[in-house]
DNA sequence: GAGCACTGC
């Protein structure tokens, strides 16, 4: 295989996919529903080892090595004496429980006997062991979830949630939203009172936390895929480590990659420390004396439970590759005309290099298919979260007869979306990462040099139908320096939504919160700081009635909150309900391929002088002159579905701010009619914080004559690098991006790979409006 | 001259 860099190394070193989702398995039926097998009563008391279950209970401060993580499971069967509680009454005797047939549940006995005596229980859990679908069925049979408690189990995505509540429903012979259901925004499937197994998103069981801080509906709360270490879980978890202290009964299950167990078991550790509440209440004492079940341990146990996928054989090249998307594009190439078939998958880190490769591979595959002795023809695909959901759906369907499918994908392909039929993986190692700085207060898009775990989780993308291969486009030497971790979300992110939410949840301390990984001290102080501008946090740092709660209770982010609070006062909330709801949805505008232009033109038909926001509103309301029809949506480069989702979460904004009292109940919201100025001093009060003034216009010397040159905006407020001024430009996806309004407020920044900081969501204000709507912020200039 | 990793409430 002729290679740039020289080829690859073959073979290289087996690796095995190392994490992931487990509910791509074919439903099985049948299953008889076991009876015995109880949860291990404490009743029989004292401590128990169970000989087959070899508990890891350091408390060692060393996070990085796994040694002692893991342990061989016994043979079934062998619980200790005593370990069998008294039987409870049976289930529905209809329903079936499990599927024997996968890994985990030769584990079935060591698990339950775990959560009996933990108060967290880690399972390591390699893809296709079934612990998603499996482990909340186990502790349905054995009674975790009897006298109206219900078992929680958590996925950072909606669609996840959703398919495997439905594919574990079907596995109990039950219907969806009865015994199993599932709570996603916008969407559940629930039945009070009946449901036991629960799938949620971690942001809505955050959410339910607003409701019922100590979560008292759940026995088990089971925190799937806790490695991904995403904003929600490492938060959901802080919160969870809060909790045990007050509800002993309560266990904590989390489902993890080996890499993150050791630092999630002694996060999780609080055996050497004294716990809150020494002394037990009355009711406990006599729920004691009753023979309830003495506290569990409070050292994590840790059970691993191997996978069941195909081995994947990693190659590396020779020397390292100047250009990776070419590179990367050759070994496609290389693959499709050496190797058996089977669907490539190509790793790169953005629109624009998928687009390059695309356009490369096509060329490729017309010369192929000039040239003899090649019968499969080579199909190239693009895939990325922007792309209209029909295009999208190409890339599900399978290859026609005689065609090789070849996708081109961004990092939507290693978790959220599985490609059946892949059994080669070409990765660039690269990937395109959110990062904070705190000084600035200003997030970023930067391409990164990926983690080894999610290299091992992109390698496994091949290994899923059978044995595959995965192509690393860099040397093994430059693999091995790759960090082992991604670093988590928590570290690199904007804060304030979190704090927020932390406040609304009486953690009045933010600074002293139990972080799994603590954030800089100093995107804690911005994001206080932030919300303090706000008005959402008093001057002790408390949440306020009239705005920190009502920010808390909005799904919104605070500034965009607060331009709905503001609606009100200046009688718009009509179209600032629709605008956040527009403002919180994603591709809004669905670029076709090769129809930049056609776009433009379309943008242009709705563009209103005001900017982005007024323009928006202008598409939602020609959308509904429309029928809300999705041809009339297609036909100017709209995406239908986005605005049917701003629809849903117009609808929940609305009710939200009702119920809140932040809205009259009985009548429709004030309405500014056709008079935009209201929406945009609404925007102007809630983003004050993102207040932009033109500076001057910077000519390239080197570009030709009539170079417009670039227009630079500053920020208004304060930032911590006063003697090097952020620069700043109207993205170019703006309709205000050749104007120069002298003073804007924008939604989102971005810093693109030339160091310049894009605006985006820009909308020209007057700056006499920020000095009247933020006048704790801002203020005329004194004579100098 | 410039075009947007991915989730989630």
């Amino acid at each position: 295989m002729e290679l740039p860099g020289g080829g690859f190394l073959r073979p290289g070193s087996q690796a095995r996919s190392a994490f992931g989702l487990s509910f791509d398995r074919v439903p099985q039926r049948g299953g008889q529903r076991r009876s015995g097998d109880r949860p291990a009563s404490a009743a029989h008391g004292g401590k128990r080892k169970h000989p087959a279950v070899a508990v890891d209970q350091r408390s060692s401060s060393s996070s990085d090595d796994d040694d002692g993580v893991s342990f061989e499971p016994g043979p079934p069967g062998q619980l200790p004496d005593g370990a069998r509680g008294p039987d409870l009454p049976p289930m529905n005797p209809s329903y079936r429980y499990g599927d024997p047939s996968l890994p985990v549940s030769r584990y079935r006995r060591q698990i339950l006997y775990l959560v009996e005596n933990h108060a967290t229980t880690i399972i390591v859990g390699e893809t296709g062991s079934g612990k998603t679908t499996q482990v909340p069925q186990f502790l349905l049979e054995a009674g975790w979830a009897e006298s109206g408690f219900c078992i929680a189990v958590t996925q950072p995505r909606r669609v996840a949630a959703t398919s495997v509540a439905a594919r574990v429903a079907e596995e109990m012979g039950c219907d969806l939203g009865t015994t199993v259901g599932y709570a996603v925004r916008f969407d559940n499937a629930l039945s009070a009172g009946r449901t036991r197994i629960k799938y949620l998103t971690d942001g809505v069981l955050l959410r339910e936390m607003l409701d019922d801080p100590l979560l008292t509906s759940y026995s088990v709360i089971i925190v799937d895929e806790a490695h991904e270490r995403s904003l929600a879980t490492d938060m959901l978890l802080g919160l969870m480590k809060k909790i045990q202290r007050r509800r002993p009964d309560l266990r904590l299950v989390i489902s993890s990659a080996t890499l993150e167990a050791a630092k999630l078991r002694d996060f999780f550790d609080t055996a050497g420390t004294t716990p809150a509440a020494t002394s037990k209440s009355a009711a406990q004492r006599r729920a004691g004396a009753a023979g309830e079940p003495p506290s569990p341990s409070r050292s994590p146990a840790v059970i691993t439970v191997e996978g069941r996928t195909h081995p994947v054989q990693i190659h590396y090249l020779q020397s390292p590759a100047p250009d990776y998307v070419r590179a990367a594009v050759e070994a496609a190439v290389a693959i499709h005309c050496e190797d058996l078939p089977g669907d490539v998958l190509i790793f790169l880190t953005g629109q624009d290099e998928i687009q390059t490769a695309v356009g490369l591979l096509e060329e490729h595959a017309r010369r192929l298919a000039g040239s003899r002795g090649y019968s499969t023809k080579m199909m190239p695909l693009p895939l990325y979260a922007g792309l209209p959901g029909a295009q999208q759906q190409v890339v599900f369907r399978p290859a026609p007869r005689g065609y090789r499918k070849v996708v081109a994908a961004t990092n939507i392909a290693e978790t959220s979306l599985t490609l059946e039929g892949v059994v080669y993986v070409v990765d660039c190692c690269f990937v395109k990462q959110r990062c904070y700085n705190p000084l600035s207060g200003l997030e970023g898009l930067l391409v990164a040099p990926l983690s080894r775990a999610s290299a091992a989780q992109r390698a496994g993308r091949a290994g899923r139908v059978r044995a595959g291969h995965c192509f690393r486009m860099c040397t093994e030497q430059d693999f091995e320096a790759l960090p082992n971790v991604t670093v988590p979300e928590m570290q690199r992110s904007n804060l304030v939504s979190m704090v927020l939410q932390l406040k609304a949840l009486g953690i009045d301390n933010v600074m002293r919160f139990e972080w799994l990984a603590p954030p800089p001290a100093e995107a804690l102080v911005r994001a206080l700081e932030e919300l303090h501008a706000l008005k959402a946090l008093d001057e002790d740092a408390r949440l306020t009635r009239d705005v920190g709660l009502a920010l808390a209770a909005l799904p919104l982010e605070p500034g965009v909150g607060a331009a709905l609070l503001a609606s009100r006062a200046l009688g718009c909330s009509e179209e600032m309900l629709t605008l956040a709801a527009l403002m919180s949805v994603q591709h809004v505008w669905a670029p076709a391929q090769g129809a930049v232009r056609a776009l433009d033109e379309a943008k242009a038909k709705f563009a209103a002088a005001e900017g982005d926001g007024v323009t928006l509103l202008n598409v939602h309301r020609a959308w509904r002159g429309a029928g809300r029809s999705a041809a009339w949506a297609q036909r100017h480069f709209l995406n239908h579905h986005a605005l049917f989702r701003a629809d849903e979460a117009r609808e929940q904004l609305l009710g939200l701010m009702r119920r809140h009292g932040l809205l009259q109940p009985d009548r429709p919201p004030p309405s500014c009619e056709r008079d935009m100025e209201p929406v945009c001093r609404a925007l102007a009060s809630g983003l004050f914080m993102n207040a932009a003034v033109f500076d001057r216009t910077e000519y390239n010397p080197l570009a030709p004559e009539g170079d417009p040159g670039t227009h630079v905006y500053r920020l208004v407020r304060y930032t911590a690098q006063r003697t090097n001024p952020i620069k700043l430009r109207i993205h170019n996806s703006s309709v205000l991006w050749r104007s120069t309004p002298s003073c804007i407020v924008y939604s989102t920044v971005q810093q693109a790979d030339n160091g310049w900081y894009e605006m985006q969501g820009v909308t020209a204000v007057q700056p006499a409006w920020l000095i009247e709507l933020a006048p704790h912020m801002f203020h005329k200039p004194g004579p100098a």
